[in-house]
DNA sequence: ATCCGATTAGACCGACTGGTCTATAGAATA
DNA sequence: TATTCTATAGACCAGTCGGTCTAATCGGAT
């Protein structure tokens, strides 16, 4: 049933058509969310984020370093916004951008879900990589690398970022109809982070 | 006239609810803009972009180094945005992530909106550095620098992260309620960019 | 078979949407 | 000052919005 709602956004596309493209009549959504138009959205927003974050797992387990997990990750979705006509960009974007401050609770679940996203991938940074490196010991104080080549703090800013390019690279290449603009931005930040990385392990 | 149209999305506030902010009536707007919405969304999504140009520029003449430069601009619109509550974000990516792909004409305009600010940016990093280079003579052939430590293909790729990092910063800022999310991904970026600057600089 | 609570179905509602229309105010020309 | 053409003003419209309400239906317990 909430399958649907994580095509676009809140405002964008109205209760009825909702309801109508996933054959429901009214009463059903009322029923099960009485919180009406903002509890739906925030389910869809729940789902959506679990979405993400399994797909995410899966492809740290298949992948040995992290960076190419992301990789793939962040080309999947790529994929997906070609093959529909540049139209299925990321839910969570799309609700986020049209919500108000004053929309406290979908709100809150927007930012609990970015944050989500953001501690998996931060996690996956600091823990992992290509050779495993030693034991995690020290705290978010030194700049070197802790485990994974990102220390807490870097971690922390990475992800964020890699959450960015994202999103961003996502809403540039659904406005002008071309992959381009998201795989040159996703695949110079690859880049960058690699070089990164590997200046960082034979400096260190 | 159009400029609290920039506030925010397009869907998301209404035509009244615009006219009645801009004490303007409705004739007004059908006389001027007989496209409907959709003209007046475009005409704000230009004026926005001259705004952000125009902002960009100005920091461009003042900083030596385009990247200096780049960071004051965004941080200027990471205070904007705190400073308004976390409701102003970039008009261009409220606009962007609610238009469908049947809206030809905002989609246009969204996307050269975005062409022009990545182009501009991508010029200033291939011309400018915090020293000056050598003249800029090769095509995107080869991967080295030709002036500001940017190849064309290098800067088409930077460019493009660096919008997609000031989007999707920005929007998860907003819906955070905190700056932290787009500083902590915005000054990974800058660090990022100039490490390896450095490194290019002391290897080529 | 009968009952009963939970779920489904969709008609219905007031509020508001984007957009059109006529009437008026204002500036420019004569 | 009279005239004309443009820009302003806001009443008005059909359609749609999110949301509520009652009638029908279903499955399980008796």
């Amino acid at each position: 049933m909430s399958g649907m709602l994580q095509r676009r956004g809140l405002s964008g596309s109205g209760v009825s058509e909702i309801l109508s493209e996933a054959r429901a009549p009214k009463g059903v959504l009322y029923h099960h969310f009485p919180g009406g138009k903002n509890q739906l959205a925030i389910a869809a927003i729940e789902a959506s984020v679990g979405i993400l974050l399994e797909s995410l797992e899966r492809r740290l387990g298949r992948f040995d370093d992290p960076l190419d997990a992301l990789d793939d990750w962040i080309a999947a979705s790529a994929r997906r916004l070609s093959t529909t006509d540049f139209d299925l960009g990321c839910p969570l974007a799309a609700v986020s951008l049209e919500s108000a401050p004053s929309d406290v609770d979908v709100r809150q679940s927007l930012a609990s879900a970015f944050d989500t996203l953001r501690t998996r991938i931060a996690a996956a940074l600091t823990a992992g990589g290509p050779t495993e490196g030693g034991p995690t010991a020290g705290g978010p104080a030194a700049e070197g690398p802790s485990s994974g080549g990102w220390s807490a703090e870097d971690a922390e800013g990475t992800a964020a970022l890699i959450v960015a390019a994202y999103e961003g690279g996502l809403m540039q290449s659904r406005v002008a109809g071309s992959a381009r603009p998201m795989a040159a931005a996703t695949t110079t930040l690859s880049l960058l982070l690699r070089e990164r990385r590997m200046s960082r392990r034979n400096h260190a």
